[in-house]
DNA sequence: CGTTGTTAGTTACAAAAGCAACTAATATTG
DNA sequence: CAATATTAGTTGCTTTTGTAACTAACAACG
């Protein structure tokens, strides 16, 4: 055996991530859940759609790498609460152009602002530096779809 | 509202750290999964059980943050797969001591060094600095049992 | 055109997670 | 020492997720 007598859980990126990640999405889940009864997923929809736009649910499972499954589910959800509309594409009808309606807007314009507050209490003391160094190792980390295979 | 027009998804650290927990997670359960039929909670127990010796599942939940349901369902699979053996306390017959078995040990001691190989795949095109101020970030967020509520 | 292949989105069923109520044992307290 | 409260762990029930199979529309190719 290797000397790796010493590899700790807390060493281990996967589980730190997990960890950190639930932390996160606990504290955040109350916002959205409590105010809006929205689940993640349909948080993040609402996201999508609050800030690129009419899409999709092809774009958005594509930018947020979210199942297909899930996203329809979400927009049943959204549109059953009133928070968008779905409006057949007239050139393909198979796809739909998914849209905020003006409850819907208004919950985004809110919850943006409190992600954000959010994220900067997340970040109240670690260095900006080390915010940096954060992201854009999460963002690589992110990318990584061929992380499946073997080293 | 105030000027945060610009503030997106890719900005915001739960979502990064949900997308990349999620993507890493993803990579690593193949190991654990394929070649010994865990899931998550059950590789983490064997791996808590492995590195500290024997526990019961209280303190596991308490070193991992896990639910103790999530525990207790973990712990039985483990004892029907014959990876832990569970012996009630002789001074308080309400906790048990968990231990491996020769197998679970077998198994741990493989999965730990395909942990920390996966682990360094994870880190390799990413500077040292960076990866330590990552780890560092995570720990800290991950201790935030006070998020719930308000900044 | 009609047959075959793709694509967007949904649905059905199975696995897993979350939560609350429960059991059995120990602690506390009057 | 009896009544009450706590604690370790389990179970049952509901919500959520994952997977695969499905429908309906379009595309391509003979």
């Amino acid at each position: 055996m290797t000397k790796n007598d010493e590899f700790d859980l807390q060493d281990f990126l996967p589980y730190l991530l997990n960890q950190a990640a639930e932390a996160s999405s606990l504290g955040f889940q109350s916002y959205y859940k409590a105010k809006y009864g929205m689940l993640q997923t349909e948080w993040r929809v609402v996201f999508h759609l609050g800030r690129y736009g009419e899409m999709t649910a092809k774009q958005i499972c594509q930018r947020a790498q979210i199942h297909k499954t899930k996203i329809s589910r979400a927009v049943s959800a959204l549109e059953v609460k009133r928070f968008l509309t779905r409006t057949e594409d007239e050139k393909d009808r198979r796809q739909e152009a998914l849209k905020l309606t003006e409850t819907g807007t208004r919950a985004y314009r809110d919850l943006r602002q409190e992600a954000s507050r959010f994220d900067q209490y997340l970040a109240r003391d670690i260095p900006a530096a080390d915010i940096d160094a954060l992201k854009r190792c999460l963002r690589q980390i992110s990318g990584l779809d061929a992380a499946k295979t073997q080293p």
